[in-house]
DNA sequence: GTGGTGACGACAC
DNA sequence: GGTGTCGCCACCA
């Protein structure tokens, strides 16, 4: 594949915007699921460059492994914290609340090798 | 090629 | 149970 992006940045995106509505992941989810589980920083560095994504990544959906929404710093205001509220996701104290129900990694199991 | 960095996670105390 | 420390792996200067 002649992608210019790197393959890593790409799983990154492509997993977040699995995400449904209304629901939230975690970076070690994430990075689980690109095989780098160990490397779950990596996760937020992909996000932090998901403009570069082709598509649209709805980052706000992915918080650290408390529910809290670490990466709030990079949006710009409280866009973050709209976005989830927008979505029915109530965030308090910067901090998803009923964060283990909302939380989803089912990601779908793309196997084409 | 080397060093430092970064939206984190797990473990030790 | 909170705080501190290390690890981790790819990107940037």
């Amino acid at each position: 594949m002649g992608d210019d992006l790197s393959n890593l940045y790409m799983k990154v995106w492509e997993l977040t915007a699995q995400v449904p509505y209304g629901r939230v992941t975690t970076y070690g989810a994430i990075a689980n699921a690109i095989g780098s589980k160990s490397s779950a920083r990596f996760v937020g560095i992909a996000l932090a460059h998901c403009y570069l994504a082709p598509f649209y990544v709805p980052a706000h959906r992915v918080v650290n492994r408390n529910g809290l929404l670490t990466g709030r710093h990079h949006f710009p205001g409280n866009q973050m914290q709209e976005l989830l509220e927008n979505e029915g996701i109530k965030v308090i104290d910067n901090q998803v609340k009923k964060f283990k129900e909302l939380f989803w990694q089912d990601w779908e199991e793309k196997q084409c090798e």
